[in-house]
DNA sequence: CCTACCGATCGGTAGG
DNA sequence: CCTACCGATCGGTAGG
């Protein structure tokens, strides 16, 4: 019963079927490329309800210990409706994982794009940090942390699918490291280092605090002295 | 019903009484200090197999996934048993964390206890991570991760309880990176560096395989490395 | 520590 | 998307 798959392909649903069923109004005629409905809307903002709704409890009470029935009283609707959208609660987490990753791959391609191709690599870095944080820490998300706290929750076939996407994400942040670990700047192996750097980095949603003294910039800078010191790693001396 | 209760001061109970019940021979009579019943001993063994069974599974699975009728099969006891040997599954919980840091606690002050006290900075840092990624990843480690993973599980009182175990071993840290970060080989202000480097070690968790290439005297090289760089941060050119 | 059980809650579904 | 419901499972308890 559910309309909005997790991947329409596999199911052979056809998109939009029950929403043109919805089209109420007998005088009016469409004409040229129809609008979208009302209800359509509608459903559109559920959907998105549902989804930030789940995220959020996924993240305060973890998977497990949040219920469908909280998930649909935090989108406004009554105890069984998520499953109008989501075909399993487990679908619903693998979805809010995705979005997760989606936006922030997105956010750090942007990010990426902004800076000058002969740019140092220390400022690439300060980008990439910047950005996760951001990503991981800014008003509204949710996302990344339930995929960084709740991977165990999803089955094999959802374990694929998420781990392009953080390939994908984690894949850029290779050039950058190694470029850093032949200047001398970054002391450890690239490899080994991404992974602590991530998890320095991810672990901060479990102590930062937006109403703390650190900004996301002191932070940034926090980091990228820890991990690659000074821009300069052994300043000539003045002498 | 439950024998041994988390915090006795609160409830009153009177230590020893259900067990001094359980002295069944009445041809003997016990002089000097009482010995341990063969039923004494059969009970701390099964209260240790369910504290074992309890922090595989709160690990394998999540608190609230991980069933009590699992713990208890988990140590070849039936349904109801466990509530005998604990009042409630949240109790049980916080006797794995409680008893994962009293040992990562142990375990650290015996390793700086082997460290010279003349011995310099970076030598304490290298002991510090090291005995931590034992803690962490050695075999039969369960307890620490779900203590790292499952912290929202735990009620307020709880929380303060294991915030103090908590705090001490991270307090004992502090030292050795205000000294390093005096002598310029920790560039990151001490508090943060410390929030960053336990980031980075207990993600460790996540993704260290003991089948892997990496040892963790390896580990522990590659950490020391990023964070504090080579022993002589800026080496006198030999010129 | 087992047996048998309780009330509550859960994910999910049918039918409208 | 709601209503009413199902079977399963859960934490916990009484009574022995």
């Amino acid at each position: 019963m559910a309309k909005n798959l997790q991947t329409a392909a596999t199911t052979g649903a056809v998109p939009g079927t029950a929403a043109n069923a919805a089209q109420p109004l007998p005088g009016r005629r469409p004409r040229g490329r129809p609008r979208k409905t009302h209800s359509e809307l509608d459903e559109g903002n559920r959907r998105r309800l549902i989804i930030e709704g789940a995220a959020r409890l996924f993240r305060a009470k973890g998977f497990a210990a949040a219920s469908t029935r909280d998930i649909a009283a935090a989108a406004g609707m009554h105890g069984g409706s998520p499953f109008y959208h989501f075909e399993s609660k487990n679908a619903l987490l693998y979805v809010v994982m995705q979005e997760g990753m989606a936006q922030a791959a997105a956010s750090q391609q942007a990010a990426l794009d902004g800076v000058p191709a002969n740019a140092p690599a220390r400022e690439r870095l300060r980008t990439l940090i910047r950005n996760h944080f951001q990503v991981l820490l800014g008003p509204g998300s949710d996302f990344i942390p339930v995929m960084l706290y709740e991977w165990r929750s999803l089955n094999d076939g959802q374990r694929a699918g998420i781990s392009q996407l953080t390939g994908a994400y984690e894949a850029q942040w290779m050039p950058t490291l190694r470029a850093l670990h032949a200047d001398g700047a970054l002391k450890a192996d690239p490899r080994t280092a991404r992974l602590f750097i991530f998890g320095a980095l991810n672990w901060s949603v479990q102590w930062f605090s937006p109403r703390g003294a650190q900004s996301l910039d002191g932070l940034t800078a926090q980091a990228l002295a820890l991990f690659v010191g000074q821009a300069e790693p052994c300043p000539a001396r003045a002498s």
